[in-house]
DNA sequence: TAAATCATGTGGTCTGACCACTTGAATGAA
DNA sequence: TTCATTCAAGTGGTCAGACCACATGATTTA
């Protein structure tokens, strides 16, 4: 019993399939895309699944449409994206890595922002997850707050132990804060 | 001109009237969401507009599908890391300071990462958005790099200049690294 | 020439119809 | 009764066709 169980259904199918036609038709950034009508002939797909895939895509913030004109692939200043978000959301597999990182970098990076206050003391702090908590609570920013909340969920323990690398920094920060 | 120029499709509604029915119905993670053809009703919209607002979600992660049976939220420790921005994007009105504290967060971080290492040299960083770019790459991290290039993306300009808490930061690390 | 009009193409949405699948109740055989 | 089979209902998956709203460019008109 592996876990690929379900066929792709048409709309997860469509969306690579869009991805490739995008592109063999070197479709560059700006660039119009086939109207939804054209690419449900050339997938051979219906129009409403068509239109379900873009509209994924476009949740996504990889194109963008324009009624009455067309769909446009979005202007990204990198691209390469795609796939890359491709891979991820589709194959999530060995990830576990780079999650764990990106919660240690949230953290620090919050840590960081919030070192420079000259209120900030570093004693009261005590890297637990908790306290980290606390802390994406009270940087009123909920993006941040959601995204660390993800992704300690995810991560799972790691957290909690006060990490070495929270504490030379913090000390970093401290230090140029009193110079 | 205000931006606001075109009036939320049905489909991106939908997905806030989802989310709130969700809330209303006190509907918990793992529990079944009302049917597509319920929802089509209680929203007074088509069950193709229904679809593709449930199809952007569960691209998003937050739900999950199983033919036959019906609509799930999602149990959060599944991933459904891409998903944040989504969702932020949408009910985007004063969160742009977010989004850009978000990037500086990551920023940070990411730098306060790498400043640890031994051998790095911080002269060679010079915080453009081209070396930013090029420290994501490097990262090997693509949950990180995508995570900042949408956010990037979507925080819009702000970038480039050199952040002074970037170089009081850089100082910071870089005196503890040399003691 | 310049303005108004129209045809065409596009995304946005709705409706109704099947299909494939799951579930649980009804039915039948043991 | 008990267990297996069958069957009806509900659900997501997909499709085709029909309008609508809008944008654009060519056409017609003043």
């Amino acid at each position: 019993m592996t876990e690929s169980k379900r066929p792709p259904s048409k709309f997860v199918a469509a969306i690579s399939h869009i991805q490739e036609i995008i592109k063999a038709d070197r479709i560059k950034r700006g660039d119009k895309l086939p109207s939804e009508r054209e690419l449900s002939e050339r997938l051979s797909i219906g129009r409403s699944s068509v239109r379900e895939a873009l509209r994924a895509l476009e949740l996504l913030g990889l194109i963008e449409t324009r009624r009455g004109e067309g769909t446009y692939l979005r202007d990204f200043k990198d691209h390469q994206l795609v796939p890359l978000i491709g891979t991820f959301i589709f194959n999530d597999d060995q990830k576990k890595e780079h999650i764990h990182d990106m919660k240690a970098i949230l953290e620090l990076g919050c840590l960081a922002l919030l070192a420079v206050q000259p209120d900030f003391n570093q004693n009261s702090f005590n890297y637990t997850e908790a306290a980290f908590h606390e802390l994406m609570d009270a940087s009123g920013n909920s993006l941040l707050k959601k995204m660390w909340l993800i992704i300690s969920d995810y991560g799972g323990d790691s957290g909690g132990q006060a990490d070495e690398r929270l504490t030379k920094l913090l000390s970093g920060i401290r230090h140029i804060n009193h110079s």
